[in-house]
DNA sequence: TCTTTTCTGTGTTGATCGATACATAATTCG
DNA sequence: CGAATTATGTATCGATCAACACAGAAAAGA
C-alpha cells in the first residue's frame, strides 16, 4: 500500500548502513550532514524525506548497528555450554570485531556520543540504555550459571558483569589508539585470568 | 622582563583551568568557542592572545591536567614497595578520582578526543601518545619488579600492561555512565583477580 | 489524459563555528 | 609629558552547521 507518487530512487537500507558507517567512523558530533549525504550518495532533503532528522537516523543507525554487527559476541555469550566458555567466546568475538581493518575500529554504541549535553542528550540516553542492556546480558548469564550450579556459591555475578563490561568499553578505545587483534587478545588474557580467580581453575 | 604594554587583566593560569574542565566535560569538538570564553570569563581576542587558538589551549589544558589531576594515580604506582600494591593503588585512585562529583568523570586524557579528523590530527595524535606513555609507565614499572625477581619468570609485562591501561579506558566510560566509586571498585577487584591469577596469590 | 501524490535537485535559511579587524584603554620607556 | 607597546571590548569575518522552501520530475489512480 501507499505506493503511490514518485519512488525513491535509492536503498534506504543500503544508505542507513553508509549513514552508519558514518557515524561509527566519526562520532555522532563529527558527522556532518555533508560527509553523510555523501557516503549514503544522496542530497540532504531525501535524507530529511527519509529518516527524519540526524537525530533520528543516528537511532537508526544504532540499532542497525546493534542488529548486524554485534550479533556474534552477543549470540556466541548465550549459546556457549558453560560460563567461562562465554566470557571467553564475547570477549575473543569482541576482540575480532574491533580488529577488522575494514571498517571502524570499537564500538558505535561505547564510541558514539560520550560528551553529554543538551542538545544531544538523547543521542547519549540512547546510548548509555544500550550499553546498560549490554551489562544486564551479561549478568543475566552469569545468573543463569549461577543457578544452575556451575558457579562458587560467593561469586558475585553483578560484579563479574560491571567488570567485563568495562573491559569490553576499554577495548573500543584500545582499537582506536591502533591496537592488534594481537594486543586486544592479551587483554581478553587478562580478563580470562581474572576469571580463574573469580570462579576457580576448573571451571 | 618584556612588562611593557597593558597587563593583562585576567589570572592566566586560571583561565586555563577553566578552559581544562570545559574541555573535560564536553571534549574537544564539543567544547565551542562560547564555552570556553564564557567559562573563562574573558572575550576571545584575550583568548587568542594568551593562548594561539583553540587547539593550542586544549594542549596546554591536557598538560595541566596531566600535571594536576593525574599526579596521585602515577606516583602511587611509582611509589609502592611491590608490583601487586602498585597495580592496586594505580587502579584504586583511577576509582577514586573518576568518581568525583565534584569535577567531570571519567578522564580527559582518555575520552577528550576519540574520533579521528583531518583537521584534528594533531589532537588526536597527543591524546593518543599520552596514552601510549602511561601504558609504557605501566609497563616499566612491571619490568622494574621483574628484574628484581618480584614476578614469575614467565610474567608477561607487556600483556599485563596492555590488560591494566584497557581497564582503565573502560573504567572512564564506566564514570562517564555514571558509575559509582563502589562500580567502580568493582572493577578494580575484578582486575586485581587476574593478577592474581598472572603473578600467583602471594604476590 | 489529467489529477494527485511523492521524491529529487537547486538554492538558501538563520544560527553557530573558529578566528580577527579595529579602535580604545592601560601600562612602560624615554 | 609624549611615544611605543600590549591588552581589551565591540563588532564582525567567511565557512560551515542542521534543516528546509520551492519548483520540477516521476510514479499511481481516475
Amino acid at each position: 500500500m501507499s505506493e503511490r507518487g514518485r519512488p525513491r530512487s535509492f536503498d534506504r537500507a543500503s544508505a542507513l548502513r553508509r549513514a552508519m558507517e558514518v557515524f561509527w567512523a566519526k562520532g555522532y558530533e563529527g558527522a556532518s550532514l555533508s560527509d553523510l549525504t555523501a557516503a549514503m550518495g544522496i542530497n540532504s532533503p531525501s535524507l530529511y524525506a527519509a529518516f527524519g532528522s540526524k537525530e533520528a537516523l543516528f537511532l537508526e543507525a544504532t540499532d542497525l548497528y546493534t542488529r548486524s554487527e554485534g550479533t556474534d559476541i552477543w549470540s556466541t555469550l548465550e549459546e556457549a555450554p558453560t560460563a567461562r566458555l562465554a566470557i571467553e567466546g564475547f570477549l575473543t568475538q569482541t576482540a575480532r570485531a574491533y580488529s577488522q581493518t575494514d571498517r571502524p575500529q570499537g564500538c558505535l554504541i561505547a564510541l558514539g556520543a560520550l560528551h553529554q549535553d543538551s542538545t544531544q542528550g538523547l543521542i547519549c540516553q540512547d546510548l548509555r540504555r544500550r550499553r546498560a542492556e549490554n551489562q544486564t546480558a551479561l549478568q543475566a548469564r552469569l545468573e543463569r550459571a549461577a543457578a544452575e550450579g556451575e558457579l562458587p556459591a560467593d561469586f558475585d555475578c553483578q560484579a563479574a558483569a560491571t567488570f567485563f563490561a568495562t573491559v569490553q568499553h576499554g577495548m573500543s578505545i584500545q582499537a582506536r589508539d591502533g591496537g592488534t587483534h594481537a594486543a586486544l587478545m592479551a587483554t581478553v588474557a587478562g580478563a580470562m585470568a581474572a576469571w580463574t580467580t573469580m570462579a576457580g581453575a576448573n571451571t
